[in-house]
RNA sequence: GCGCCCGUAGCUCAGCCGGAUAGAGCGUUCGCCUCCGGAGCGAAAGGUCACAGGUUCGAAUCCUGUCGGGCGCACCA
């Protein structure tokens, strides 16, 4: 059987055509909790205008005309209202037996996230970043795209010279006390506060760096630090499919190609006087209004290209129209999956894989560089080409808000931070204290705890719209009860105990009685079918947040069916103690809530222990 | 100044392509383990959905304006 909503939808349908009204806009929704009925919908508001009648004798009217669909048992009105009673067997029963199949778009998606500059340990900032982009890319791939993840390494950026300059300038060796990114990042910091007595003589310095950089010279320091940067990704379970670096971009001629596509386009330009004069600019104001300043310089009257033209190069080649880069593998990644980078001394088709090409793009980047953002896509489609059309059409910029530290803005230049490296090992700490407290002869608790402390902090990431400003406060981002990951794990553990034991008396889901369920199995299966729903949603609005709240809200329903009790206080969902048949139903759909939770979460990145 | 985003319970947030008495968590108060996991459940208290207009049978949701708050407006990224 397929969803009751479809169904009703068209049976509504039908039935309204007979009254003279085609394609009205039909929305079916559950019911709320003391009104009858399990879905319902308010259609004969809408018809009231057109038929110019009373809502509630239309709705009399479509209830007695409507043919009703297979598993529904009958239909009623309240007041305007039309609502749908569904046949709990076969309702439950479907509900059950389906599975989250992605239609499958045939559609590749290329999503960029992560992109820490390489001079430093990520912090919390960048912790938003990895597990939004992150959670995308699984809610992406579960809607049927094929997904490929990458993370731009910006090695000839000022950042990354600075860091390596400190390294010389205070005569350092790394010695291996502490993780690398940690070691370079506090030297970055060091060298901030020595600029203050040694300008010059650092200024110079980190110039020479530069050009090292840019010719490729310190390759083996800046793969130094991004493995070292990975581990913390690793930590978090998120892995990549490729690194593009940005010296490779550059390299690779797609700056030169990027600028002479726009070349073509009449709203660039080489001033020869003015303010301009010498430099390579581009007018945006038809495009972006209301623009103290619209001109927009892409080449400098130094000769030296702005990001903007160099992000041009790399929008138009990841949306393949562009090729050139060579890759080679970098890393073997914890789950097995090879990740690969571009490289100077590469491939085309390492394994015969293609990178790029992506018919969307999805660039996660925090909102303060919307601006930016806005004109690299500005320029795409004031080229003029098709080319730079397509571009423009196929990105979007997952603009999220900034992560503060205790309500204060976090810099990375002063050393005001808070670096993701700590927080997992803190969150592991405090989930282990619980483990150890609540399930003492748990075998294998530092795993559970990593799960569970991991879970916490990547859910407290996620549950909130992107648009919304964090503030980290520990207790809150460890939070292990309310509405956090651990509330969602624990009901999931709680499912399993009980098929657990189920399997420890020898019973099964075998032989289930549907007809013995009732109104609480029903409302607890009306969330579980949900989530085909909340995967689309969440997939074309790139909102994780969606999936979240889904989380909670299957889980309050499952503890709620779990703790039910009848009219005398007694519980009465008890599976295991049910009679034959309709214990053996009960099964199937604990069976389903647990894999639907762990489904759920996984589309987050957060892992389901058994047992916590 | 211009542009974008936000304003829902004491605090942190869902709900926002219009629909049934506005929902959670934290905090406060009261109940629930002779019962498959109490990291849980039930209940109470707490709301001019910033404000003012408008559209509509119906507005937290759409439109306009106002007031608060954040961010952005470089030959940086």
């Amino acid at each position: 059987m397929e969803d009751v909503k479809p169904q009703l939808e068209r049976a509504l349908a039908e039935a309204i055509a007979i009254l003279g009204v085609s394609d009205p806009e039909i929305s079916i929704q559950e019911v709320p909790e003391d009104k009858p009925g399990d879905y319902g919908t308010p259609v004969a508001f809408t018809l009231a205008r057109s038929l110019r009648r009373n809502p509630a004798t239309i709705a009399q009217e479509i209830t007695s005309r409507i043919e009703l669909p297979p598993g529904i048992a009958r239909v009623e009105t309240s007041g305007p209202y039309i609502n749908f009673v569904v046949d709990v067997a076969s309702f439950v029963a479907s509900v059950v037996e389906s599975a989250l199949e992605p239609s499958p778009h045939d559609k590749k998606v290329v999503i960029e996230h992560t992109s820490v500059n390489p001079n430093k340990e990520a912090h919390v900032g960048h912790l938003r970043n990895i597990v939004l982009g992150d959670a995308c890319g699984r809610i992406l791939q579960a809607d049927g795209f094929e997904v490929e993840v990458q993370n731009y390494i910006d090695d000839t950026g000022r950042q990354a010279a600075e860091s390596f300059f400190a390294v010389r300038y205070f005569g350092k060796d790394f010695d291996g006390a502490e993780k690398y990114d940690h070691w370079l990042g506090r030297l970055y910091v060091e060298l901030q506060s020595a600029k203050e007595s040694d300008a010059e003589t650092i200024e110079q310095g980190v110039r020479e760096v530069m050009h090292q950089l840019e010719r490729g010279e310190l390759r083996e320091e800046v793969e130094r630090v991004v493995h070292s940067q990975l581990q913390t990704s690793y930590q978090l379970g998120v892995e990549y499919d490729l690194l593009v670096w940005e010296s490779d971009v550059v390299h690779s001629g797609f700056l030169k190609r990027g600028l002479e596509v726009l070349e073509q386009s009449p709203y660039v330009s080489h001033p020869q006087d003015g303010k301009y004069a010498g430099a390579m600019v581009m007018d945006v104001a038809e495009f972006i209004p209301g623009l103290e300043e619209s001109t927009v310089v892409l080449v400098r009257s130094d000769g030296n290209a702005m990001y903007v033209a160099k992000d041009i190069g790399y929008q138009f080649w990841k949306a393949g129209i562009f090729e050139g880069l060579l890759y080679q593998p970098f890393d073997s990644q914890p789950s097995g999956k090879t990740l690969y980078t571009s490289s100077p001394r590469g491939e085309t088709h390492p394994s015969g894989r293609t990178f790029a090409h992506g018919e969307e793009i999805v660039n996660v980047i925090d909102v303060r560089q919307s601006h930016p953002q806005t004109i690299v896509r500005t320029a795409l489609a004031l080229s003029g080409t098709e080319e730079g059309t397509k571009a423009y059409q196929s990105s979007q910029h997952l603009a999220y808000e900034v992560v503060t530290l205790e309500g204060r803005p976090m810099s990375g230049r002063k050393g005001i931070t808070l670096s993701i490296d700590e927080v997992i090992e803190e969150a592991a700490r405090r989930a282990r204290a619980v483990v150890e407290e609540k399930n003492p002869g748990l075998s294998n608790i530092d795993r559970v705890a990593h799960q569970v402390g991991v879970g916490a902090l990547r859910f407290g990431m996620l549950k909130s719209e992107a648009r919304r400003i964090i503030d980290f406060r520990w207790e809150q981002a460890l939070s292990l009860q309310g509405d956090s990951a651990p509330y969602v794990q624990y009901a999931h553990a709680r499912a399993c105990s009980i098929l657990r034991a189920a399997q420890a008396q020898g019973l099964s889901a075998d032989d289930p009685d549907w007809s013995q369920l009732g109104p609480l199995e029903v409302r607890l299966a009306q969330v579980i079918t949900r989530l085909p729903g909340v995967v689309r949603t969440a997939a074309q609005e790139l909102a994780p947040h969606i999936v979240a709240q889904y989380c909670l809200d299957l889980a309050t329903a499952w503890n709620a069916y779990y703790n039910h009790k009848d009219a005398e206080g007694r519980y009465d969902t008890q599976v295991l103690k049910s009679q034959s048949g309709l214990r053996e139903a009960r099964l199937a759909l604990v069976e389903k809530v647990k894999t639907t939770l762990a489904t759920a979460l996984s589309l987050l990145g957060i892992e389901s222990p058994e047992e916590m």
